[in-house]
DNA sequence: AGGGCCTCCTGAGAGC
DNA sequence: TGCTCTCAGGAGGCCC
């Protein structure tokens, strides 16, 4: 399940392969996705990619005429493959390039999305309302603070929240917490400035430190291993419930936060 | 407006 | 062995 790191690392992996080429095909097979891939992404074809961004969890694949939003959902990957790469199961979408490659899109639970924008990308009304990225200087203490004043909501809704940070998924919002000792049930508006400032630096350098280990992970997305996963990053607290504490040796609680598997420690992690 | 819940989907793992 | 059940989860959308 790709967060921020796995779709970082992805558009690292594949940005070679596409920029400067020009796009000679766009295969659907399967078009029945998060939303239904729409007939105008038929529109990149003929195209040359100028670039490859990501926004939040969402790459921007832009042309001249408009931009390709791929999100890649739970379970979603791409891979540089060729024509002579055989089809395999989810396989939902290929585009072309001029050099032979192939972008291919596979996704087992179709939570993905892959969609057209002619406008300006800034503009898209999934794009607009988005906060801040975790590893930009956008990102602080103060914008934390000014973003949970008065909330009532638990700390770790509002870290997964996009509209006050992006990008933060339930694995990394789990961990952060454990390392900031912030309990993930803390009503938002009471924690305090100091803590926050600990809170964002522990976001940031979990995010950090996960995209630099997948990098080197997972360096060639050429192969059909080169799908992005769980990167081999310690985790303390994700799926760690019942088991014992990193730290202090207490047996870590295991709650429901918002539908989410929530993993912490009552001894290390305070309100 | 803010908060909470539902929904999409398939594979993995548990239970019988 | 093989079926059935449950669960996981990003994030938009809807309801209150």
């Amino acid at each position: 399940m790709p967060e921020l790191p796995e779709v970082e690392v992805t558009r690292q992996g594949v940005s070679p392969y596409l920029i400067d080429q020009e796009v000679t095909g766009l295969t659907v097979r399967n078009a029945s996705l998060r939303w239904p891939v729409p007939e105008l992404a038929q529109q990149i074809v003929g195209q040359t990619i100028r670039s490859v961004h990501r926004r939040a969890k969402y790459l921007l694949i832009d042309t001249d005429a408009g931009t390709t939003i791929v999100h890649l959902g739970m379970s979603g990957s791409l891979r540089i493959v060729t024509a002579l790469t055989p089809v395999e199961k989810h396989d939902h979408i290929d585009l072309a390039l001029a050099s032979g490659k192939i972008l291919r899109f596979n996704d087992p639970r179709r939570f993905g999305a892959w969609l057209w924008y002619e406008l300006p990308i800034d503009a898209h009304p999934l794009l607009t309302k988005l906060g801040p990225e975790p590893l930009t200087d956008a990102f602080t203490p103060d914008h934390l603070f000014g973003a949970l004043k008065n909330k009532k909501k638990a700390i770790k809704l509002c870290l997964m929240d996009n509209h006050i940070v992006v990008g933060v998924g339930n694995i990394y919002a789990n961990e952060a917490l454990f390392a900031a000792g912030i309990h993930p049930e803390t009503e938002a508006g009471k924690v305090d400035l100091e803590r926050l400032v600990i809170l964002v630096s522990e976001v940031k350098q979990i995010l950090a430190n996960a995209i630099k280990q997948g990098g080197t992970t997972l360096k060639d997305f050429t192969n059909a291993d080169g799908k992005p996963g769980y990167f081999a990053q310690k985790l303390h607290v994700y799926g760690r419930g019942g088991q014992i504490c990193t730290q202090c040796g207490n047996l870590l609680s295991e709650i429901k936060l918002g539908q989410r598997a929530t993993v912490f420690c009552g001894l290390c992690q305070t309100r």
